[in-house]
DNA sequence: AACTATTTATAAGA
DNA sequence: TTCTTATAAATAGTT
């Protein structure tokens, strides 16, 4: 995009990828926050490099992950049932990242 | 951004509203979606709009949440020591997420 | 970390 | 609503 136009590829040198990475995500995570702030819309996003860090946004009103399907459940008031399956879903994995993260810290 | 710069506060006109959202979120898809490509990042995407719909973007390679995280926990567990705080921080917030969705689902 | 030449995103208009 | 386009914003390459 600026001094020259990029193909949509992997950028294959380790610096570079890094700095755009650094560039793109702190672009990105700034329209999130626009369009929370424009539209009333809430966000999650999670995203993890290739370095190996994690990084979040999470919408100013949105606490945490339970507040936010909180939300979602009073505005739009959907049966638990028709959740049922999504939520047990996350549920099940988060017991095993609950259960993998107890293992690498002892 | 383009016929006029705007303020970012809330858009007060509610069908003004949802184009500007409708146009933003495919926005960031977008650049999510470059972003997966050129840096061999992955995310999750969820967005919950003033409408009351919910959408949502999972990097290509990711199939589910469990995906994810086991990735993060490939990637990063070996590397102990520097991420002990992290994954510690962590750990304490998907131990409240994964009791309260346990609520939700009782 | 800054700087700009360009590309890209998008606000308003059609 | 889908398309256009003038302009604002993001960013690739550079310093």
């Amino acid at each position: 995009m600026a001094r020259g136009k990029i193909q949509i590829k992997r950028i294959e040198n380790s610096t570079q990828r890094q700095v755009t990475f650094s560039k793109r995500r702190s672009g990105i995570f700034k329209k999130a926050h626009e369009l929370t702030v424009l539209c009333d819309a809430k966000f999650s996003i999670v995203m993890l490099s290739s370095t190996c860090k994690l990084y979040e946004y999470i919408s100013p009103s949105v606490h945490i992950t339970k507040d936010f399907f909180d939300e979602y459940q009073r505005m739009c008031g959907r049966s638990l049932d028709s959740q049922y399956q999504e939520m047990q879903e996350k549920l099940k994995s988060l017991k095993e990242v609950n259960r993998n993260l107890r293992r690498e810290i002892r």
